[in-house]
DNA sequence: GGACGCAATGTTATAGTGTTGCGTGTCCCC
DNA sequence: GGGGACACGCAACACTATAACATTGCGTCC
């Protein structure tokens, strides 16, 4: 319980920090693609990258930005918008409904359900999987007769090094 | 595991369906409003008015139609959205973050964790509690050092009368 | 009763987020 | 190398939310 000397990045989660490269998440996702039948088009993958890069929750008009300065040239809305579609599709990618905004996942070679705890002070977030959580939720959907599709699970707060600070 | 004759409403839940009337539950909040000493003006109630009356996820500016038409003056976004930002404060009503719309809570009594069941076909959501869920995300916080503040907990797909006309 | 303080609301403008519609290109498969 | 599906470019627009500033209304204090 003392494993404290993480710092949150967007993906990073305690058993595993460390353990993956931006590099490495991207060619993973690559090649999961490739297993797939899929296309990672250049623009696809480079607003993978950028999301790696960025370390932390990034909004759709961030990347517009990023995209058009690394490319020198103008990127539209709906552009973006459709690579995070597919990212998302693929889960490569997943959206932080209460951010407006968008992170890469870090197990996309697994089926997961992400929860994410977000630093509402140093704007990072984290994300868990936590299996019983989908079970519950799987549960009471079970009991409502509700066929689910997609869920949302958010904490937002203080990450431990910000409430350190926050607290000196 | 079949008592299936509900009507999801925003705040309808399996226990209490049918037990809680707009007008009482409005009646309430406005109780809950003294108690605390804060003030429940006009305008909130007419907007938690509207939200009970609407059934549904309602967006910010739906309620602004509303209230310009129920009042027959014109009423501006700001006006609306800080009304909702006080009866959120105390909640009296939550906000479905992947909708951008807000419901009436129906336990304003308790204080609650809300776990919402959106209807993608009908629209509507059903708000439950299930504390064991709190007590996991408590659980995972905890293993992180996060210090929460606030859940988001959304499950999408469709609800068990739309499930039922899709299978059709 | 008039001056002040304060909370709530009104007004205008603008920022931020996301979508529609349609045309063009490009890749892949046969 | 023709044809169809998929991906991208582009312009305009729709929806969601906030900033900044003005006004109203009400209670209080002298």
């Amino acid at each position: 319980m003392t494993r404290r000397s993480i710092r949150p990045r967007p993906g990073t989660d305690p058993d595993c920090r460390g353990r993956h490269s931006p590099r490495e998440r991207v060619a993973l996702a690559v090649s999961i693609c490739e297993g797939r039948g899929v296309r990672m088009t250049a623009l696809r993958r480079r607003i993978l990258e950028l999301l790696w890069a960025s370390g932390r929750p990034t909004g759709a008009y961030e990347l517009i930005e990023a995209v058009t300065r690394r490319d020198s040239r103008p990127v539209g809305p709906p552009t973006v918008y459709r690579a995070l579609e597919f990212l998302m599709a693929q889960g490569l990618v997943s959206r932080i409904e209460s951010l407006n905004a968008y992170v890469p996942c870090v197990h996309p070679e697994r089926d997961h359900d992400c929860l994410f705890f977000i630093c509402s002070r140093c704007r990072t977030s984290v994300e868990l999987e936590d299996p019983r959580i989908g079970g519950l939720l799987a549960e009471d959907a079970t009991i409502l007769g509700f066929v689910a599709t997609r869920r949302t699970v958010e904490v937002e707060g203080m990450c431990a090094q910000c409430a350190e600070v926050g607290a000196a």
